[in-house]
DNA sequence: AATGTCTTCAACCGCCGCCGC
DNA sequence: GGCGGCGGCGGTTGAAGACAT
């Protein structure tokens, strides 16, 4: 019996099938891994019946993919994540698969609750549904360029944060370039509320994105690479078995591989031709002062928030 | 402290596409 | 082409914990 009071559901059995529903409990999650550590995964239907589970193919398969695998990771989403989310599912919308592609450990079903319970939390809060042009406006033009701020204002106060803004005179184009400490890169067009397709992963120690005169260098630590504590840590340490990698140790990894994102198809060409620019300036609060990074809020998080973006969207509804 | 309400997220459901027969 | 099994995906639910009153 768990912290989440599992095995309370599991007096719901299937008449005729004998299929167990509900929370999984640790005797099951330990037949499900040690079967998968043997045999590998897939095939979910057989490999319920072998490893001796009373549980549906996809229930071992949701089970496995949402929670047990080894480099699942959980925890509160990142800066840098919600500014992935946020971008992505403006271009894609609820392919959440999709878009878990581009976040490692994070699954499909994680982004999917992040997006129902803060971002939809919020447009119904703003009075307006979530897919209206008015809430993407706002999400583009005042959440987005928001979190940016953050991540910057983070970086700033990280030991050898690398973020780097650049103004180019004469274009008037302004970005920032933000490197997190699991090698993501991204760029942010202020000029064009976007993050545009300058995001990929550093595989060296400078890069220099195409089209951007942004040289990044690494940083250390802008955001914790946050690694939940697995349920069975014993287990991926390879105190308890270890066959599912036979040769190396199961530990979640700390440095993702340099090929592990496939950017490949993020292409703008379908994108809709960007907004006239907003008249905004993000750096100015409501009274006219401006920010300091460090009073910046973690935007949609708090009243303040709320508040400020209810200001915003009612007085500059047509950004 | 008790109760009510809200939030979170693991798990289920139904649909769809793919594949082999 | 039809059928059934399976895996994948997005939508939804509901229990448990957090928070407010």
């Amino acid at each position: 019996m768990d912290e989440k009071g599992r095995n309370l559901k599991n007096i719901n059995m299937e008449d005729e099938m004998d299929l167990k529903r509900g929370p999984w409990t640790a005797e099951e999650d330990f037949k499900l891994m040690n079967y998968i550590a043997t045999h590998g995964e897939g095939r979910w239907n057989s490999l319920s019946r072998c490893a001796g589970l009373q549980r549906t193919g996809k229930s071992c398969r949701l089970r496995w993919l949402n929670y047990l695998r080894p480099d699942v990771r959980r925890g509160n989403i990142t800066l840098e994540e919600q500014l992935l989310i946020l971008e992505l599912h403006s271009r894609w919308g609820n392919r959440w698969s999709k878009i878990a592609q581009y976040l490692p450990g994070r699954t499909d079903n994680e982004i999917k609750n992040y997006w129902r319970t803060r971002v939809q939390k919020h447009a119904k809060q703003l009075k307006c549904d979530v897919n209206s042009q008015q809430f993407k406006d706002t999400m583009k033009y005042l959440w987005m360029p928001r979190l940016v701020e953050r991540i910057q204002s983070a970086s700033a106060s990280a030991t050898a944060a690398t973020t780097t803004t650049t103004t180019t005179t004469g274009s008037a184009t302004t970005s920032s370039s933000i490197t997190t400490s699991n090698n993501q890169f991204m760029t942010y067009d202020y000029n064009n509320n976007s993050m545009g397709q300058q995001f990929g992963v550093v595989n060296n120690d400078y890069i220099k994105p195409e089209n951007s005169n942004v040289a990044v260098s690494p940083m250390s630590d802008l955001t914790e690479y946050y690694s939940a504590p697995n349920p069975y840590p014993e287990y991926y340490s390879g105190q308890v078995g270890n066959s599912y990698y036979p040769d190396q140790e199961l530990v979640v990894p700390q440095m993702l591989p340099d090929n592990y994102f496939d950017y490949s198809g993020l292409l703008d060409e379908d994108l809709p031709a960007m907004q006239e620019q907003s008249n905004l300036n993000w750096f100015e609060n409501i009274d006219g002062t401006t920010s300091s990074s460090d009073s910046l809020w973690n935007i949609g998080e708090n009243d303040e928030d709320l508040w400020f973006l209810q200001q915003q969207f009612n007085n500059n509804g047509n950004f």
